[in-house]
DNA sequence: GTGATATATGAATATTTGTTCATATAGTGA
DNA sequence: TCACTATATGAACAAATATTCATATATCAC
């Protein structure tokens, strides 16, 4: 996006409808706990729906559910591999984003 | 926190509790427009809650309702004068994982 | 004290959101 | 083909959320 139309000096004071909209997107998907413990799990390792619904003791339906809210965002990727399906991350901002914020959480 | 009682080895694998509650919130407050909106004015210049409505357009009530949400995370910190209340940011790290996002949504 | 202004708050409402249950789809191997 | 396993999906429900309206509180000037 080149902000086409706005003035640039004001580029930091107000932002436009479609970055205001991406970004809280992008916030609200990493604002369920849930969510957080996918992303978490997959910044480790490529991971099957049935493995992260193993891991994180979810429900097979649960992780579905949230892996197409991530897949929609474009959070995650997958790739098929017999009738198993593995996710694993997609967009390394975001990731670097999560790792911040839990480093924080930690140390502070 | 000192991630008391834990493998320090699997730190990065298994997010506690509390962690996870921590981050949740905070990516949580960052998950609606109205408040990036307010935090994003806020980065730029100490603001009365009605400099706030006037320059968002919002109700002087819903300013008020979200800046109580971000003083109880402690994203803000207020100073009184007169019978304005100037509030401005509190913790840099959230402010910079929302200038980071925004940079982020604005130039890829 | 009173009146005027600025902010906070509680209740009500509409919307969004996360999970569950039941079921559909799709690939595999016999 | 059939049975089996893995994943996706839609509807329903409960819980959380953002905003509005009305009102309360607080400070200042007089």
């Amino acid at each position: 996006m080149e902000n086409q139309g706005q003035d640039m000096t004001n580029e930091k004071l107000d932002l436009d409808e479609e970055t205001l909209f991406i970004v809280s997107q992008t916030f609200k998907a990493l604002g369920d706990p849930t969510r957080i413990r996918i992303l978490n799990l997959l910044a480790d390792r490529e991971c099957s729906v049935s493995e992260i619904a193993d891991a994180l003791h979810l429900s097979q339906s649960t992780v579905s559910h949230q892996l197409r809210f991530l897949k929609n965002l474009r959070l995650v990727k997958f790739r098929r591999a017999g009738t198993s399906i593995f996710y694993s991350p997609d967009d390394q901002h975001v990731m670097a984003l999560l790792r911040q914020a839990i480093h924080h959480a930690c140390h502070d």
